[in-house]
DNA sequence: CTGTTAGCGCATTCAA
DNA sequence: TTGAATGCGCTAACAG
């Protein structure tokens, strides 16, 4: 007799004898009742099993859930897996678990956010989606949506000044008009290959990579370095796979480079290893920087040198500009973070 | 003029003229009306920029959302980094979403899920959640649940054999009956602090945990090994900082252990990291094994000799269970992964 | 302070 | 094949 029934607020009104708006305002507007009542009808609803409003129809009358979708950049087995992209997560969960709000995956590889639109409260986007459909979308949507290392108007966003990170950190690694450089590049290009770049007007306008990219030939040209265009690498995403592929043709070319500019620490984590495994001293043959400041970027050795993005605190931020209705971006601070890599 | 009005069945179908029912029939009826009549509202639709249905209307009507829950078993800032859940959650996804069911992340340490109940369509469970009442609740829910390493009657589950498993890695790490074991254990107890056991009787019953130490013991006994009580340890969870604390009082304590039997491979790494701190040959002066077969098991140092658990297969698995409401559980196979720790 | 009522947007009978 | 009516479970006005 204890699963006795499914109540509703009307059913359960019914069984107490008053009417279903009392109720409803025992459990949503303490304001609206007694004290006394509102505790007794409370106390009688656990009695009976009846643990409050159903949430969807509360959802559908009020156009609320208390369901944020989080937009990974691409699909949910890459992201999760992506060290940044947990950090991030980290971040949010630990503001929206603060305000009772849900968080519902969301693939930025999907077709359309229409799918989940009308059960969430709003997007938080961790990174540009790779669909551009869907970006399109989140700008017309009249849902709340903030962003972070992409813009939309009028939306709230959290980023770097990814072009002055990677100007600091590419100055720091070049040390002679000499040096050989190599860049292992993330998502310059809109192709899902590892590959060299050549075309420097095949770069994605306005990524975070063409930013970074943007950084590093500055501070070359200023060290009177010139990169040729065969020493760009693209690598489709940060995985382990697809980065060592790209160390491997880099340090394997002539002449061996004795500097990597990777866009990422999992792409530096590769080169390290292919540097070891070549037998290469780093930083004495080869220096090597790297991008995030993930956690592993220090307990590998030689410990990364690397552009320390705080994530965690960003996915805080952007979090804290959803609950809070922000609607300015803000331009987020970095560190260099001092390794034995370079 | 695009973003013109938000459309209703009701209004859409008063533009076109045609009933509402119509209309939705035309979305999720297509044998409710002609082929062409259906193309032609469908193209309106599209053409006003009526996407389909209301989906949390649709989920109150339907009483189903496409959306199920995903029960991990601690707060998502911890769950999302640790490997063994990513790779869990890489399998559940990539079957969720060639099925268009979405995730909602759901914190095992909540208080209820009262919360998100009403919205989803089930649960499937990572790891036992570590509030009780959670599971009292999964209990009770009409809903659909599935559940990895831990059960839940009527339920499925996938699980291995964890005595088994253990049992079969500490053989393999025990050479002689002199050898001097420590145990470190994963949530043995039910204390947030990494401590020693002392008392086996206080070891939670039914865990995962406690049939690996008793896997563990079992093969200690079979070769002529007592391990004594204050050589087992309790680690509340996998993280870094927690198992250093007791890899650092087992491999100090006295005498110093030759063998350390590890409930997951990130408390065998961060032993593995101890000892090289400490100086100590492993596996020459020192033996660990790890359990889990997580990704940096391979890559480490020497490598981990380990119980592979194949947890992305295992996430596929349950979340098969849950698309096809399979009933019964089952138990996965498991290997053993031969490192150079042992 | 309490109860009545009209939708939120939709899917499903049942007639036509 | 189509259309009118009913209610999924709830909340917010409003009236008492």
């Amino acid at each position: 007799m204890e699963t006795k029934k499914n109540w509703t607020l009307k059913s359960i009104a019914q069984k107490l004898n008053v009417s279903s708006a009392t109720v409803s305002n025992a459990f949503n507007r303490p304001d609206q009742l007694s004290k006394k009542r509102r505790n007794e009808i409370l106390a009688a609803c656990a009695e009976l099993g009846y643990f409050g409003p159903n949430k969807a129809a509360q959802s559908l009358r009020k156009g609320k859930s208390n369901i944020v979708a989080l937009v990974l950049s691409d699909n949910l087995e890459y992201m999760i897996t992506d060290p940044v992209a947990s950090t991030v997560i980290t971040g949010v969960s630990s503001i929206t678990e603060k305000h009772g709000i849900h968080l519902l995956l969301f693939a930025g590889s999907s077709d359309s956010i229409n799918s989940v639109v009308d059960f969430v409260d709003g997007f938080i986007c961790i990174g540009a989606p790779t669909n551009p459909q869907i970006i399109k979308e989140l700008n017309a949507t009249d849902k709340k949506v903030v962003t972070m290392d992409f813009a939309i108007e009028g939306c709230a966003s959290v980023m770097i000044d990814n072009q002055q990170a990677a100007y600091e950190i590419a100055k720091r690694a070049i040390n002679s008009a000499n040096d050989r450089i190599a860049i292992l590049g993330l998502r310059l290009l809109d192709i899902e290959q590892t590959c060299r770049v050549y075309n420097l007007d095949d770069v994605l306008d306005y990524t975070v990579a063409s930013h970074r990219l943007k950084g590093y030939l500055q501070a070359a040209t200023e060290s009177g370095v010139e990169i040729a265009h065969d020493r760009i690498w693209n690598i489709p995403e940060s995985t382990q796979n697809t980065a060592v592929i790209a160390a491997r043709e880099a340090l394997s070319s002539n002449p061996q480079p004795n500097v990597l500019l990777c866009m990422s620490d999992r792409i530096a984590l590769a080169a390290l290893n292919e540097a070891n495994r070549l037998g290469l001293r780093v930083p004495e043959d080869l220096r090597i920087v790297g991008f995030d400041g993930i956690e592993e970027s220090r307990n590998c050795s030689p410990s990364l040198t690397t552009v320390c993005q705080h994530s965690e605190e960003k996915g805080r931020l952007i979090a804290e500009f959803f609950v809070n209705d922000t609607q300015e971006g803000q331009v987020t601070p970095y560190t260099i973070q001092e390794g034995g890599s370079c």
